[in-house]
RNA sequence: GGGCGUUUAGCUCAGUUGGCUAGAGCGCUGCCCUUACAAGGCAGAAGUCGAGGGUUCGAGUCCCCCAACGCCCA
């Protein structure tokens, strides 16, 4: 074995063993209660980024320690079509040889991008195989794959059928850039400054004029009417009166309408159905026309007279001046207001009235909340719920439709004849209303999200009865970020138990965000972004799984510091030591898979089992409840502070006497298995490899079986061992004593420290103990204590005893400081009263001891002099 | 405007039924190449747990209020 750990060697050789094993599939154990967790798959456009990093780590560690324990696992992994962004990618590639999609046509331009797809699905997957992610690859995934366009049509033509998939005119999210609408929720709202333009309509009977206030005065070219609120007093006389819209010389009315409020601007509002979802519903309430003045461009609509063929801000400022020109402007003031910007490309959004298809949600809101209500599935933070329960409560219908190519196209077909509107699951040839085949399919595609909803039953085979579905439908734990909790996550629960009658899955585990060191999202375009594929380079996968883990606390964002990075490296590489020392030095060999704990352990050796078995409950424990970060630190600490710091110093002892050697071998070799099979989950590739090294193998340590450590019981002089070592360790650091300096240790004892005891303490500490009187008188010496040891060490030759002074007052500072407080706990009557027995009863021993320990250091002062 | 979160050592963060003498990593200080590991060992310094109030025998932990920062929704 090397004398230090490369990641780079062992890495690139275990994945390829463990996918040809087949040990990746649910049939490596046939018998396992079915487990199962879908990807959120990424874009297979994408690339993996830190998020996919930190989300795909927490769902392996998860599905590797349910496959240890036996259950029968499926991982699978699949990717997304990412209608618009791929559509993108391969628009852009086409404008650089100057070309558009429209120069390629549909049925070519599709066929590229399913060429782009393969190449770059390939990436990704690729990148996931570096992180070591246990999927089982035999059951990848698609949503573009032919079952899953199967389930998507089968799903709309059933909400069709049930009166949910509708089509309509109403006002939707268009992004000018992309050239398609978008749902409420693919658009972001950003507070911007801006200006609130206050514009006179003069009334059509010369009765002077009303003004109103806007954000976007360019709108005015559309409105069709002034409303007001019916109890505001300041306009009660002028509703029913008609106003010359400026500019267009279009006489519109003045209504009332409960949706004004009254505190915005003048309390009078211009109305523009065609370009503000609250101005269409005012609209449709009052039968006001909808007059479409900007286009799909941006620009000003041939409605838009004089303003026509100008882009929307231009015109903003062109008819601000016009109607400065015609004094028909009241004043203009800062304002800033919140704007809508395309998810994908930041282009300002435009409220546009269009004829999409929609998805009526009302009805698949109720049982998705019930069924989180009722705990059929759990968030996890809990606290994850609540934003789950708002978002559903104030949902608007869905807009599927997207003007794109790339992307499952809608099947409905329209008959040129007769208006009739087919929705069917086999292409349309005639119409059933006049018989005509002169049909045209929509040209639209369905959001993306329309498929990822269906995920966790389409690519187990819904809606066919596939022995997959059956097996591991519906799938136990989903893990995903918050940020997608209500483009997915949401519709995902609506469709699943809509369609399959059961919750999608029972636990939905949301973490955080990776973050940059400043606590910045990590982002390609601010160029703070880490690349995982660069730091596996640099400092092997399982380090970037393990930071992750060991910092990802439940629901929290992770500031990602390169030095945390270094410091799991520096982990493995002392992992990868302990294990070669033990290998190499110790003569470890041989050890089973599993059991095969020592029947007569001695006292070092149970001591360290029975801490093995506390922290692999307690780790079990925490796994369960999905907190990753506490288990691993607590592991990490166990390997580290224990096992390395003190029980691998006490086998070099065992190791020099064949009476204590044989079961220091067996007990350092469980130990050591279990702790890597417990590590495993978090770091595959080196416990894998030192898993190897630990014995001569024919099974691998990813399907091993998960540890079982039988409880031990260890003499209570652990204790007093740890605290003399730490004492005599602490005097000669103190006072600058040479480690190689052995310290005289006289024990004073009433019964006589074992063999064992004394044989440790001398090593950890390089001290030469004996049993022997108190030294009289104890001035010359200096006293450690532990647990009934009293343990001197003589200063002459060693120190000078002037040194020793203010050695011993802090010490007697120390205690009494503690003493006081202790004291004054048990002088309150309510404490010892009111709090557990056990509590005081603890605290009275606490003060005992220190009363007894606060003495006799009082009495070394005073024989040295005190000064 | 509504909701959620954060505020603990120089830095970044843990701290889940209230009993903490408040932990970790990194950084810092001193000593040490001690039979694996200097990518290491041993020891150490370092915190009015954001402010205020309350409940309680006891509060970093529960309640109220405030402040700052962040996120989401409107």
């Amino acid at each position: 074995m090397n004398p230090t750990y490369q990641p780079d060697e062992v890495e690139a050789r275990w994945y390829q063993v463990w996918e040809e094993s087949g040990s990746f599939r649910p049939e490596v154990n046939p018998d396992g209660e079915p487990y199962c967790m879908v990807i959120p798959p990424p874009n297979v456009t994408g690339v993996l980024h830190m998020g996919h990093a930190l989300d795909h780590t927490i769902q392996d560690v998860i599905i590797r320690r349910k496959r240890m324990q036996g259950y029968a696992v499926l991982w699978l992994p699949g990717t997304d079509h990412a209608g618009i962004a791929t559509q993108n990618v391969v628009e852009r590639e086409l404008r650089n040889e100057g070309m558009t999609r429209h120069d390629l046509g549909r049925e070519a331009f599709v066929e590229q991008v399913w060429a782009w797809t393969a190449r770059s699905g390939k990436r990704i997957s690729t990148q996931m195989r570096r992180l070591g992610d246990s999927t089982d690859w035999s059951r990848e995934r698609f949503t573009f794959d032919e079952g899953l366009s199967t389930a998507v049509r089968k799903v709309f033509v059933d909400l069709y059928n049930e009166g949910l998939m509708y089509r309509a005119n109403r006002i939707i999210n268009w992004c000018p850039r992309c050239h398609t609408a978008l749902s409420d929720i693919e658009v972001e709202h950003e507070e911007v400054p801006g200006t609130l333009t206050y514009i006179r309509y003069p009334f059509t009977d010369g009765s002077g004029s009303i003004t109103v206030a806007t954000t976007r005065p360019e709108t005015m070219l559309g409105d069709t009417a002034v409303a007001v609120h019916p109890d505001d007093d300041r306009y009660t006389d002028m509703i029913g009166k008609t106003v010359m819209l400026p500019l267009m010389n279009r006489e519109i009315p003045v209504i009332a309408d409960d949706a004004v409020e009254f505190g915005f601007g003048t309390g009078a509002v211009k109305v523009t159905p065609a370009h503000d979802p609250l101005d269409f519903d005012i609209g449709q309430r009052h039968d006001l026309e909808s007059i479409i003045v900007i286009d799909t461009e941006a620009k000003i609509s041939h409605a838009g007279g004089e303003f026509a063929g100008m882009d929307r801000f231009e015109a903003r400022e062109a008819i601000v001046s016009r109607l400065k020109e015609i004094k028909a402007i009241d004043k203009i003031e800062d304002h800033s207001h919140s704007v809508g910007h395309c998810s994908r490309c930041r282009t300002v959004v435009e409220p546009l009235l269009s004829l999409q298809w929609f998805v009526e949600v009302e009805p698949l809101v109720g049982p998705a909340i019930d069924a989180v209500r009722n705990g059929e599935t759990r968030f996890i933070p809990q606290r994850w719920e609540k934003t789950y329960f708002h978002w559903m409560e104030n949902l608007r219908d869905w807009c599927v439709s997207r003007q794109l190519w790339w992307g499952h196209r809608i099947p409905a077909w329209y008959c040129n004849d007769c208006d009739e509107t087919i929705v069917s699951m086999t292409d349309a040839v005639s119409c059933p209303a006049c018989g005509s085949s002169n049909l045209t399919q929509d040209e639209d595609v369905l959001d993306t999200w329309f498929s990822s909803a269906l995920w966790p039953f389409s690519t187990l085979g819904w809606p066919e009865t596939t022995p997959d579905l059956t097996t591991f439908y519906p799938t136990n734990t989903l893990v995903t970020g918050f940020d997608i909790i209500f483009f997915w996550v949401a519709r995902m629960m609506k469709f699943g138990i809509h369609f399959t009658d059961q919750v999608p899955f029972a636990d939905v585990v949301i973490h955080g965000l990776v973050r940059d060191t400043d606590g910045v999202k990590m982002s390609k375009s601010l160029g703070n972004a880490l690349d995982p594929l660069e730091l596996i380079d640099e400092y092997g996968a399982d380090s970037v799984r393990l930071t992750l883990v060991e910092k990802a606390a439940p629901g929290h964002d992770i500031p990602l510091n390169i030095e945390w990075v270094d410091a799991s490296r520096r982990f493995g590489n002392k992992l990868w030591n302990a294990t070669r020392f033990a290998v190499e030095f110790m003569e470890v060999t041989d050890v089973p898979s599993e059991g095969g704990y020592p029947e007569q352990p001695g006292p070092e050796d149970a001591w360290i089992l029975s801490r093995l078995e506390e922290v692999a409950t307690e780790f079990d424990t925490l796994l369960d409840e999905y907190r990753l970060s506490d288990a691993y630190g607590l592991l990490h600490n166990f390997a580290w502070s224990e096992v390395f710091d003190w029980y691998l110093e006490m086998a070099k002892t065992l190791a020099a006497d064949d009476a204590t050697a044989p079961s220091m071998r067996i007990t350092l070799g469980v130990v050591l298995r279990d702790v890597l099979k417990l590590f495993h989950p978090a770091i595959p590739f080196i416990t894998e490899e030192l898993w190897s090294h630990l014995g001569d193998r024919s099974t691998l340590l990813i399907t091993a079986p998960w540890p079982q450590v039988p409880p031990h019981t260890y003499p209570p002089q652990i204790g007093s061992l740890q605290d003399i070592v730490a004492g005599v360790r602490q005097f000669r650091s103190q006072h600058q004593i040479s480690p190689r300096t052995v310290i005289p240790l006289t024990l004073v004892v009433d019964d006589e420290l074992p063999d064992w005891w004394v044989n440790q303490v001398a090593s950890l500490s390089n001290a030469s103990p004996h049993a022997g009187p108190r030294p009289d008188p104890l001035a010359g010496n200096t006293r450690l204590s532990a647990d009934g040891v009293e343990a001197f060490i003589p200063l002459d030759g060693l120190v000078d005893i002037e040194a020793e002074r203010p050695r011993l007052k802090k010490a007697i500072a120390e205690i009494e400081a503690n003493l006081v407080k202790a004291r004054s706990k048990l002088g309150n009557a309510s404490f010892v009263e009111r709090a557990p027995a056990d509590v005081v009863e603890a605290e009275r021993e606490r003060v005992e001891a220190m009363g007894i320990e606060l003495d006799k250091q009082h009495t070394l002062l005073a024989e040295l002099g005190d000064q």
